[in-house]
RNA sequence: GGCGGGGUAGCCAAGUGGUAAGGUCGGGGUCUGCAAAACCUCUAUUCGCGGGUUCGAUUCCCGCCCCCGCCUCCA
């Protein structure tokens, strides 16, 4: 079965055709944070939603180049420097820092290349593609020194978002104070330097200025990935007018088409709302770090709902995750067991049991987790009812361990592997000690001595067994 | 007003023209010194509302309602 994606651009599920069908080479941009402030878990879940979909890729055997941006000049940067009477790379460094921690937290694959804005190749090529842009009549300067792209020279333009030109309403969320455009959709390819500005520009044929918000991706994309790449992604609000301007930008300049699945993300919102500082619902990843919850359940518990779907975060969801992950962490440990031959090693394999591939094939439609990990789950319960039948020996489990392994390689919620403190294992003795001696008592406050250090003692048929408890 | 996404059990959520996966919470049970885990079992005669097509619709069509987002620099 090939794999599907729900393109912007048609609005339809396709089949996934990569352009280098036989190197299985695909070529992957993302758009980045900027670094004004630490991300939000929003952010996040775009993020963690690519990180998802480069990895399934991979598992199907595709060689991914992933770029991710990382936009360190435009007006919120600039102000945030200012306002802290720093130079502009001085500001934005502990939030570059503080973002490449948190992708590490929640195990995002790293891309390839995190270009920034300000870097002076990249800088040259937007001056570059602007002055081509302005030579074919696609852009002009206005009496403001600023360079805006003539988007009624476009044909594509709008194509993206769905949108009527003539439609286009003024939300009056930017200020609309550049009356020296010909039209108000006209967008900014590069910004004349002001007063607010202080010492960031660029000198360019235009005079000094800093690029455009848009004109950084477009040129970034090219510059490491070339004129033509097969997925691009963003949440939704990317859609218009950022996307719409790039594809504008690159395709004026090379006249091919520039992206062949453009794949977005819903957003999340927190108890139902939009996040927002001023609602108090608006949660960094040390926020949730610091309520206890570990990068693998923010993880799992931003990846969980489709990506197209809107993602309601709630405290409840957080602890759905955490109960959700133990499962799968004490079915692990079963077949670990049963592998070694803890529990029984004349135990044969009675019944046929067998992981199949149905897991990526949910992901392969247009990455239907939800189906992926209703499969998961389902596998865990039968598994599990056949160990406590004795009827699933070391080889089955073996088997199972390795399908693991796989779909992990996609999911990434692997426990870490927490070995135990001498402190710990002494009180775990002492305890099996009392319980020997039918001392019930003292076993119970060992017990409770061991959950309060974060440690959750459990007795089986196989004797006891002291694991990390959930969260701890 | 234009353009999208969504409305399925307490909560999260998959899904199909033929009668509702899975997770989580809660009740009961097996096991256990007690727990925990695991397993068994119960919890939507029903899929936002109203029509239509059909032998049959949650699934297709039409209309409506609600939530969220975008409409010029927010993932």
């Amino acid at each position: 079965m090939s794999i599907r994606f729900f393109n912007t651009y048609s609005r339809a599920l396709e089949e996934f055709q990569p352009r280098a069908s036989a190197s299985r080479k695909i070529d992957m941009y993302t758009c980045g944070p900027t670094v004004y402030s630490r991300a939000h878990i929003g952010n996040f879940r775009a993020y963690v939603f690519e990180d998802l979909l480069q990895r399934h890729l991979e598992l199907r055997d595709y060689k991914v180049c992933r770029v991710m941006n990382v936009t360190d000049v435009d007006d919120k940067t600039i102000r945030g420097a200012r306002a802290a009477k720093i130079p502009l790379a001085e500001f934005t460094a502990p939030f570059k820092q503080a973002f490449f921690e948190d992708i590490e937290t929640l195990r995002i694959k790293r891309a390839n290349e995190f270009p920034a804005a300000t870097d002076r190749r990249y800088v040259d090529k937007m001056i570059a593609m602007i002055g081509t842009l302005v030579s074919r009549g696609l852009a002009y300067q206005a009496d403001d020194k600023s360079v805006y792209y003539r988007i009624n020279k476009f044909p594509g333009y709008g194509k993206l978002a769905h949108f009527d030109l003539t439609q286009l309403q003024s939300t009056g969320r930017v200020k609309n104070d550049e009356y020296d455009k010909e039209h108000v959709g006209d967008f900014a390819l590069w910004k004349a330097w002001d007063e607010e500005d202080g010492d960031v520009k660029w000198d360019s044929p235009w005079g000094p200025g800093r690029p455009g918000w848009h004109i950084e991706c477009s040129a970034m994309a090219t510059a490491i990935l070339g004129d033509q790449i097969d997925i691009h992604c963003g949440g939704v609000d990317n859609i218009f007018p950022h996307h719409e301007a790039e594809i504008a930008q690159t395709e004026g300049v090379t006249g091919k088409q520039f992206v062949r699945y453009w794949l977005h993300c819903a957003h999340l919102l927190v108890d139902g709302q939009k996040m927002s500082k001023s609602l108090g619902n608006f949660y960094t990843l040390p926020d949730l770090l610091e309520r206890g919850y570990t990068g693998r359940e923010i993880r799992y518990s931003l990846m969980r709902v489709h990506y197209r779907a809107p993602l309601n975060f709630t405290w409840e969801g957080m602890e759905e995750a955490r109960q959700a992950l133990a499962r799968i962490d004490d079915w692990l440990e079963r077949l670990h067991e049963t592998v070694a031959g803890k529990i029984d090693p004349s135990k044969a394999d009675k019944i046929d049991l067998q992981p199949g591939a149905r897991f990526e094939e949910a992901l392969d439609d247009d990455l239907n987790i939800s189906a992926a990990l209703g499969l998961l789950f389902e596998s865990i319960r039968e598994t599990n009812r056949a160990l406590d039948r004795n009827e699933l020996g070391a080889a089955a489990a073996n088997a199972w361990l390795q399908w693991w392994e796989r779909i992990d390689s996609v999911l990434v919620i692997q426990p870490e592997v927490a070995s135990l403190p001498a402190a710990i294992a002494a009180l775990a003795e002492a305890r099996m000690q009392a319980r020997l001696a039918k001392d019930w008592r003292k076993s119970d406050e060992l017990r409770d001595e061991l959950s309060a250090r974060g440690w959750e003692a459990r007795d089986t048929k196989d004797g006891q067994k002291v694991t990390r408890r959930a969260g701890a």
